[in-house]
DNA sequence: AAACTGTAACCTGTCGACAGACGGCATCAT
DNA sequence: ATGATGCCGTCTGTCGACAGGTTACAGTTT
């Protein structure tokens, strides 16, 4: 049977639905999200579609022009190094705060992680690999016992994570991001907060800076970077409602 | 006539007032929010109001247990120190990226709202004061040039805003705080951007130490603290359905 | 030919209604 | 008397429909 649907509501599937597809990037930015559209393709009224509409909204995933419809939301390359910079700062934190708190099974448990990041990177397993480092940061988060702080870096992982097949060759070499995980690590286990802070800050900012780069050194698609859009505004061009899913009902739905 | 409401959408008003009534405290948290009595209170269909809901749910400021109804949501103090620790974490990369960017003019702007406070201050007038001080971080957030900094900068001062009521005991002197302004004022004017960074973490950080203190001393109610729960669940006695406000439809609504 | 205007279709915003679920209360059994 | 059980009321979740607004297109005018 499918996940366990069961016990939510009909507007927190099709949110989980249409979330899904936006961070898949099967609905790809500037796709014009139809409320009736909607509705046909997955079989539900347009009550359900409209609330979950509000909250992806609300989480910065699609824009509402009243009385014009929704779009997903495009991103330009400047907010994509904001999201990074405030990222920064909240995993900063975290480390400082979460440093003096860490028992000897959290350090185990990051340490598993720096481990498994290293062996995909070994495995040039890029998709794994950046699977554990997000699972790595977010267990900083919650290391550092403050769940505002988890909340908040939560939505920004995910909205920077959307992008994350564009940002991969943004980032330093793999086996490079390892040793600086293995580094924060290191001083953690130490009790060194503001070193761990620190080096927390450089590795996070490298990304960053790449993406400065490119931003300042505009228009040199060194590959197929199509999803940024350079700098200025960020109208795609303007798909049109056939390009909604094309299948059926849904998998949530029997389908009778 | 009355503001700007004219072009937005019914539900964006309900929102606008929802919120309104939150803040200032006038929804107390725990109130029970029913769908159907809202919707009689502000003459105003179900629809808008369960959008608006969703968007203060999204919010944090309203909890919706599906099925079971929404309440105002009440925060523990345990919560707050959270934001705060947030808010520090975010102020200090404003600081630290704002330091290097501003104009004389932008340090003239945050001059004047210092000498605001300090005003406020010898007048004992804290409730100036306090407002002030929000727009001085507040400007401090937006001279960084990081838009998402400022978003999820001021999404966190609204949150804890609804509570200055109860936090302004927690606050060092307004004259200490005003020092605390000036010396950061200061060292970004010399452009000693890591200088004023952690004066602005020393600054942020009073509130959050006393907070931390009471929490932990927990049971001295040295004045009415009615609002926060102390570190444990926040459940607030079940206000009943009628302590919903009792006036009109809403001023918006010409009432006929 | 280009621009303007009127019309038509589509879509969103809003409403009222129905069905299922949850909570409270009374009744019954132990 | 106390606990369990079934019923009832109320509320939310969802649906279908109507009205107003916006966009696109066609016809007309300059």
């Amino acid at each position: 049977m499918a996940p366990a649907f069961e016990n939510l509501t009909l507007w927190q599937r099709v949110y989980d639905h249409l979330r899904n597809e936006i961070m898949a990037d099967r609905l790809p930015p500037g796709t014009e999200l139809s409320e009736v559209a909607l509705s046909r393709e997955l079989s539900v009224s347009r009550g359900p579609i409209r609330e979950a509409m509000g909250r992806l909204a609300a989480e910065g995933l699609v824009t509402v022009r009243p009385r014009r419809g929704a779009e997903v939301r495009a991103i330009t390359t400047g907010e994509l190094v904001d999201s990074y910079q405030v990222r920064e700062a909240l995993e900063v934190m975290a480390v400082r705060l979460a440093t003096p708190r860490l028992t000897e099974s959290d350090l185990d448990r990051l340490e598993e992680l720096v481990d498994s990041m290293a062996a995909h990177a070994k495995r040039e397993a890029v998709a794994d690999f950046f699977a554990a480092n997000g699972v790595f940061h977010e267990l900083l988060c919650e290391l550092s016992g403050n769940k505002k702080l988890q909340e908040v870096h939560h939505r920004l992982a995910s909205e920077i994570g959307r992008f994350q097949a564009q940002t991969l060759a943004l980032r330093g070499s793999l086996d490079g991001s390892v040793s600086e995980h293995r580094a924060i690590l290191a001083a953690m286990r130490l009790g060194d907060a503001e070193r761990a802070a620190a080096l927390t800050a450089a590795h996070v900012r490298v990304p960053t800076q790449r993406l400065q780069e490119t931003l300042d050194g505009a228009g040199d698609p060194e590959d197929g970077d199509r999803g940024f859009q350079d700098a200025g505004a960020a109208i795609s061009p303007p798909h049109r409602n056939q390009s909604l899913p094309r299948r059926g009902p849904l998998p949530w739905q029997p389908s009778g």
